[in-house]
DNA sequence: TCATAAATGTTATATTATAACAATAATGAA
DNA sequence: TTCATTATTGTTATAATATAACATTTATGA
């Protein structure tokens, strides 16, 4: 920890020490200037669909988001959510983590990718690694073989920093 | 296909030209041997199970093993495809996909591992890659964060070498 | 302002997975 | 061998995740 001041605050941060607030703005806002840019509609629905999936670095499930999402809205079903969850996803503002069938926010979704997590078995926060190295390792790993990558999963589950010293 | 004759025949091969027989064969004589070493019982359901998931080289869902054990034993209900599916599983005989939903029998079970896996999205077959530098790269990169790395879910998308063409 | 397309509402159902308890079969100790 | 114990399988019910299909409402621009 004494040497917090010269760490990255949205990676390797893992979720402590951190004033969460300014998370969910700068996503909020980074998504609405994107949907600006792409003619693409951030509705309420989606748009509260987004800062629920925000608040926390956990990832969370469409019917955990659907129960919160219920008590503001009586009309909300399965397809409120998954429909809310398609779009974001589409847009590139959250990743879907297949080892927990959940969702995550993304920490750039100005840079096109498909993302790849280590998660915390013990405390649930989940956070981006650095894609390059490794993308380029599975890919000439598959050209190897004649195989041409087009999507990827990547998820790597273990204990954070602050989980092994507790 | 010139160079057939020097491919490895596990891994590389994509399920073409190869008699799928001695897969099958190779994959319960394994499993049989491995059981016994380990005082693991190997019984019939759980063997046909490994069996009907080697019928290929796709993944397959709980639910499609179920349908054709049904038609083998009217007492199959889901638990009976599950637990065998846990036991497999336990006994590293065959690997979760996870961005699939579905189960696909292990290369070399001799080996523990997690696998990592190259999947056409054309043919459905999916293939292990090699697990080795691809682990270590993770390894450190999520050591970099001072994360450590327990388990791991890596599944590359894509075409084939046979499905590019055509 | 109207036609169109996009988004949301609504109902139903498909798909994947597990809980809980009962019955049966395998195993080893006495 | 017999019995107690454990492992496996049977059985019913239900939880958890996801989508289909069609109706209604809202946004958008011609």
């Amino acid at each position: 920890m004494a040497k917090r001041k010269t760490v990255k605050k949205t990676v390797g941060d893992w979720a402590n020490n951190h004033d969460h607030r300014v998370c969910i703005g700068d996503a909020l806002v980074k998504a609405a200037s994107l949907c600006g840019q792409r003619g693409a509609r951030l509705t309420q629905i989606r748009r509260r669909v987004l800062e629920l999936i925000w608040s926390s670095h956990r990832p969370i499930g469409a019917y955990s988001l659907l129960k919160v999402l219920k008590k503001e809205r009586e009309n909300a079903a399965p397809p409120t959510v998954y429909r809310a969850l398609d779009f974001l996803l589409e847009q590139g503002l959250i990743h879907r983590i297949q080892s927990q069938n959940a969702f995550i926010g993304c920490a750039d979704p100005n840079h096109q990718h498909y993302g790849m997590f280590l998660i915390c078995t013990d405390c649930g926060n989940a956070v981006e690694l650095e894609e390059s190295k490794i993308d380029r390792l599975l890919n000439s790993s598959a050209l190897s073989q004649g195989f041409v990558i087009e999507s990827r999963t990547v998820e790597a589950a273990g204990l954070c920093p602050q989980c092994q010293i507790n």
